[in-house]
Parts: C-alpha cells; sequence; structure tokens
DNA sequence: TGCAGGAGCTATACCGGTTTATCAAACCCA
DNA sequence: TGGGTTTGATAAACCGGTATAGCTCCTGCA
C-alpha cells in the first residue's frame, strides 16, 4: 500500500470515514475505546493527513507566509534575518504550521505577493518586517483580510497585530553610556528615515541630547548598505571639529565605519568610539571587537510566530507584544573620548 | 462576490466546469473562441486558482522545499545562502512555483522533513545543499521517490540530478596564483572533510602540490566556524616555520584569520598572504580587502531550481549541469612572499 | 412506562479544482 | 450518400479530507 487515506483506516478498522476523521482530529463524535483502535490503526499504517485535502475541506494551509523586500545582496550579510526566520520557524513548528520565504525586490512586489497568496489560497498568515512610516502593505493586507503580525513596529490606533522591542530605550542606553564616558560629541549613522524604527532611533537621540550636555549630535540618514556607512563615516571624521563616537544602525554599516577610520588613522578606541546597533558574529570578529547592543532576535522570531497563530484563531483582537529591551554589549571599541589638543 | 470558483465562470460563460477547466489550463477540448470568451470571463472576475484544490486534483502542489541543516548562528553572515536562495526563486517565479524554506540543526532533523513533506503532499520537489561524502540523504530520498536536485555535488553512477561547479579547478586557479607569486608554503584551512566539496578541494591541493614545488601544503580541517578558523590560523602563525600564504574555505574563516595575524603582528600581505573560498562583502569590507574566488551564486540558484522543474516533469532523467568556472578576485590580502631572513 | 436527551456512529454533501467517459454535430473521403 | 473519424463540449467521477444531518441505542427521570 502505497499512502494510506482515512478511508483506508475506515476499512480496517470497521468504521466510518467520519469516525475516524474525528478520532485523528482528537475532537468528540468517537468513543475513547475506538478512538484509540482508530490511532493505533492510522500508526501502524503510518497514515500523514493530505495537506491539499485537509486545506480543501478546513479551508486553512497550515503554512503562513514571510516577503523581505530587500535586495539580496545585501540580506545575506545581516545574521538578523536568519536568527529570524529561526525564530520564527521554532514557533511554527510546535504546530506543525510550514513557512513560505520570498526575497523580492521593492515593496511592489511584495504586495503583489499577498494578493497572489491570499487569491491561491497558500497561506493563513503572514508575517511583516521592517515597517515604514505610512506603510502601504497595511492597508492592503487589511483589504485583502489576511491575518498578519507586524514585526518591529509598534503599530497605532486601527493598527496590526505586533512584536516589538522599544527602539527608543535602546538608544538611549547606549547615548547614556557613551555620556557617561564624557563623549558629548556623538554621530548616529541611520537607516533609511522611512523606515520606522529608524524614526524612533533619531528622536531618542535628539530628545536626548540636551539632557546629556551633547554639543553635536547629528543623525544622518543612509540607505543601510555598507557603501553610505563607510562615506559618511569618512565625511565625519574629515570635519575639523569630528564627533568622538559614532553609533550605527546596523552591525555592517559600523564594520564599514572601523575600516574607513583606521584608513584614515583614527584610532579605535582611542580616538573614536564606534557602537553598532545590532550584533551578530561580524562585530565579534573585528579588531578590536565592537560594543553593540544585543537583541534576542530568535526569539523575537518567535515571538512573531505565536503572535501570528494567535491572530489567525481569533482575527477580532489585536495583540501588541512587547519584547524584552536589547541590552548594550560592551567590548573592545568604546572608551573616554582622547582629551581635547 | 468574493473568490469566484470555476463553476462561477462556467456559469457565467454558460459551459461546464470542465470546460473552464480545459480552456484555464490551455489544452485541447475547447474552440479558440469559446476559450478566448472564457480567459476573458476569467480575467474579468478575476479568478485566481485555489492552490489547494488543484493540487488535489492534479497531484502536484506547485511548490518545492529547500532544508538548510546548520545552526542558525552561522548562517546568517554567509552571503552564499541569501544568494543561492533569490536565485533559486528566480528560477521557479517563471513557472509560478512557491518555495519552502526550512533551516534545523542537522541532517536526522532533515530527513525527517523530507519524509513529512512527501507524505503531507507539501512539495513536489527539494533542492539540497552540502553534501556529504556518504550522503544518507540521497536513499532516503530515493525511497520516497521525492524528485530532488542536489548543489554542488556532481553525482556518480545512480545518484540524483545535479547542478555543480568544478571546486578542483576552482582550487587549481588559487594555488597556481599563489605559486606563481612565489608561494612553497600554502596552508589550507578547509571545511569539514565530511562535505564532498571540501574533500574535492583537499584533493586538488594534495595533487598539485608536487607540481607547483610547494614545500609544504597541509589541509587543516574545522568546523567552518570562525572560532576555528582562528584557531588553526593562530597555531599556523606560531610555527617556527610557518606558511606564507593560507587559503580558507569559507569567507567568515578568512577573516577570522585575518583578524589573528594583525593581532599576531603578522603583516598582510606583506608576511602572509590569504586567500578566501567564497566571495561576499564581507571580504571586501576588510583592511586589506581580501583576495577571494567570485562564484555566480545566484545563477547557482536559479540553474538548481530549473534542474529541478525539469526533474519532476521527467523522472526518469538525471541531468547534470555544470555551471561556470568560478574566478579569482585578486584584492590587497595576496603579494609575494616575505623574502627569507 | 414513556419520552427527552445525549453518546456514538454512519451516510452524505462539500471544498474547487482535474480527468475521463460519453455524446452530438461537423467533417472527410470514397 | 453513407459510414468512420475528428472536434467541441458535457456530465459525472474523483482527489482526500472535513462538516453536518440524522439514525440507533442507551440512560435517566418523571
Amino acid at each position: 500500500m502505497v499512502r494510506p487515506t482515512i478511508a483506508d483506516i475506515a476499512n480496517r478498522a470497521g468504521v466510518s470515514k467520519g469516525a475516524v476523521s474525528f478520532a485523528l482530529n482528537g475532537r468528540p463524535g468517537v468513543s475513547d475505546a475506538t478512538r484509540e483502535r482508530i490511532l493505533r490503526i492510522a500508526e501502524q499504517m503510518s497514515w500523514r493527513p493530505h495537506s491539499a485535502a485537509r486545506a480543501l475541506g478546513a479551508s486553512r494551509v497550515d503554512s503562513v507566509g514571510m516577503v523581505i523586500a530587500r535586495p539580496a545582496r545585501t540580506l545575506g550579510v545581516e545574521p538578523f534575518f536568519a536568527h529570524l526566520l529561526s525564530g520564527v520557524q521554532s514557533g511554527l513548528s510546535a504546530e506543525s504550521i510550514s513557512l513560505q520565504l520570498l526575497i523580492v525586490e521593492d515593496t511592489a512586489a511584495e504586495i503583489e505577493v499577498y494578493r497572489r497568496w491570499a487569491s491561491e489560497h497558500r497561506v493563513d498568515g503572514v508575517i511583516l518586517v521592517d515597517l515604514t512610516v505610512k506603510d502601504p502593505r497595511i492597508d492592503e493586507l487589511k483589504a485583502l483580510e489576511l491575518p498578519a503580525v507586524v514585526i518591529g513596529g509598534r503599530g497605532g490606533k486601527g493598527a496590526l497585530p505586533s512584536v516589538w522591542a522599544d527602539d527608543r530605550e535602546a538608544m538611549l542606553s547606549i547615548v547614556e553610556y557613551l555620556a557617561a564616558l564624557g563623549h558629548r560629541r556623538i554621530a548616529h549613522v541611520a537607516g533609511t528615515p522611512n523606515f520606522q524604527h529608524t524614526q524612533r532611533r533619531i528622536r531618542a537621540l535628539r530628545d536626548a541630547a540636551p539632557r546629556l550636555g551633547l554639543v553635536d549630535s547629528p543623525s544622518l540618514p543612509t540607505d543601510f548598505s555598507d557603501a553610505e556607512g563607510a562615506a559618511i563615516t569618512r565625511k565625519l571624521l574629515s570635519q575639523a571639529q569630528r564627533p568622538t563616537a559614532i553609533v550605527y544602525d546596523s552591525d555592517v554599516m559600523a564594520v564599514a565605519g572601523l575600516g574607513v577610520a583606521m584608513e584614515m588613522g583614527v584610532s579605535v578606541p582611542g580616538d573614536l568610539s564606534i557602537v553598532a546597533f545590532d550584533d551578530s558574529i561580524l562585530t565579534q570578529l573585528m579588531h578590536p571587537a565592537l560594543t553593540a547592543l544585543s537583541r534576542d532576535t530568535f526569539d523575537f522570531g518567535r515571538q512573531a510566530a505565536e503572535v501570528l497563530l494567535e491572530t489567525i484563531a481569533a482575527p477580532a483582537q489585536v495583540i501588541n507584544r512587547r519584547t524584552p529591551d536589547p541590552v548594550l554589549t560592551v567590548r573592545e571599541s568604546t572608551a573616554p573620548p582622547p582629551r581635547p589638543a
């Protein structure tokens, strides 16, 4: 016998298909004795549900989707996504729900994917990353009635369910640490201000500056690429009054920045302190190793999966789950600023 | 009307469900005029196939799977997978086939996933990576009769279809380049000898050594981690007779090795030349930038997808497609060896 | 004793497609 | 003009599950 169906099991057990379905799904309708017998036979014949058949009948496919809209070139280097992905999977595997992953070039393509997924019933819900300020995906997903969870963007009124960490607190912990070391000129090499998390970080720095007595604290936007990270660093270090510390919004940019500093003969951490807003092997591979903000990205993904499953089960409620604040891991790239010449 | 079904279309067009199915799938059975009309109506009602229903009827799910068995920690840093993935997707998107991705801890878990996928009919085929010497996955997939394509491992007799590049030629191009610069002590920090590609590289070096007049050319196995890469480098550089060049089997290990060299005061490329067997932003971010072997990983993935689709369509034939040889990109980390003291 | 009610199970419709058996009309050639 | 083949279409079975109406017993209670 190839793949047994519930009809085969029903036959063997001398009951109806319906009874088998009840037994296998753990719902009432059969006696414990019969259930036991059916389960044993199913096990014996090594029966497994046919996903398509189940999807057709139950109108749920036990599969969720995740689209990442970034050029592949920059994707691989950031451990962030790999960890996030593993976390999401671990959250899903408990319910043995599978994950569809797609990497696309831009948001337009991403939305197109959601439309297709929705109309073809390929996924029960989706996980969103990289929330932008007026994100077009939100309305689209609502229109499609596709359950969704946003990672990283705390939603306001009428927003989608979300899992988020406090970017504001995170930025504050970095700046306060640097200020305590004595830094007063702290530059921030930011990401795209279009991203909500980037905006929150920029605002946090701006708000904290007066209180901490910062003399100069510019936030400079980039596209997250190593190239722009390097270019901005070069510009910053060429100024007459250069910063004594730079905070980078990603580990890749921080590494690029460190390279520029070395090349220009600026010693780290002697002349310049460097902090990365994301932690990974990358920051640890460097010499000096970079002080970085560590988040439990794996857990982040896991929680996103959990919230998504709850949302699929009960679409009415909107969960907004806050994750633990990230903590600063101090390594060798930060020190008190040089004494003024 | 919510999502129209072919029955709705049949109704509107005044034909039977069967006719609509024929028309939409471009198979004979309807006249051109009727086909045209049906297609127009389907378009108008913005009909899309219900993937589960189609899977149930046609017993193919238009979805392929890929399992990566590596600890998530090391995954993200290597751009290799991100590029490969994008390539695979691009190869699949033409036929609008979707991809299921799973990251697991080890091969046992990977095989378990294949079993599940096969019995639940979740995928039409799978793509394998990291082929080992006596790979248990091969037999398992054959037993499951699940179409598969192996990436990177040229198969022998009775093997699975594959897409591969010539690791041997690649290693030779590196070593010949170094030998031409004058290097005679070339160490090779390899991956796990368990991997077929690693073995081929080790053998290539061993075979070429006499011809190139190498005095010393050890291949040292690692687990691909930055930690072991660093440890081996430290050992190599502490020897009385240390190598004048080191070839690393991955970009991450090369970067780790560079760090160790700097820390030990060994100048690169003055005292030591470094070559990475994989290229990425990582190698370009370093100072000095690393000489590395560049492969078109994206295209690699695209071809794997193509071969898999052909294999699914015609399981009998076994395709073994060779991709272009990788080329060496020379950067700043290689130079002639120091003159003997 | 009679009847309501629930437990345990069966039979069957249904999900949205694909595939096949069947059939009428048109076409072809001798 | 008549018999065989091709064309265009239909109706119904089918894929492997889930959901539901309904049937049969058994139990409990008035």
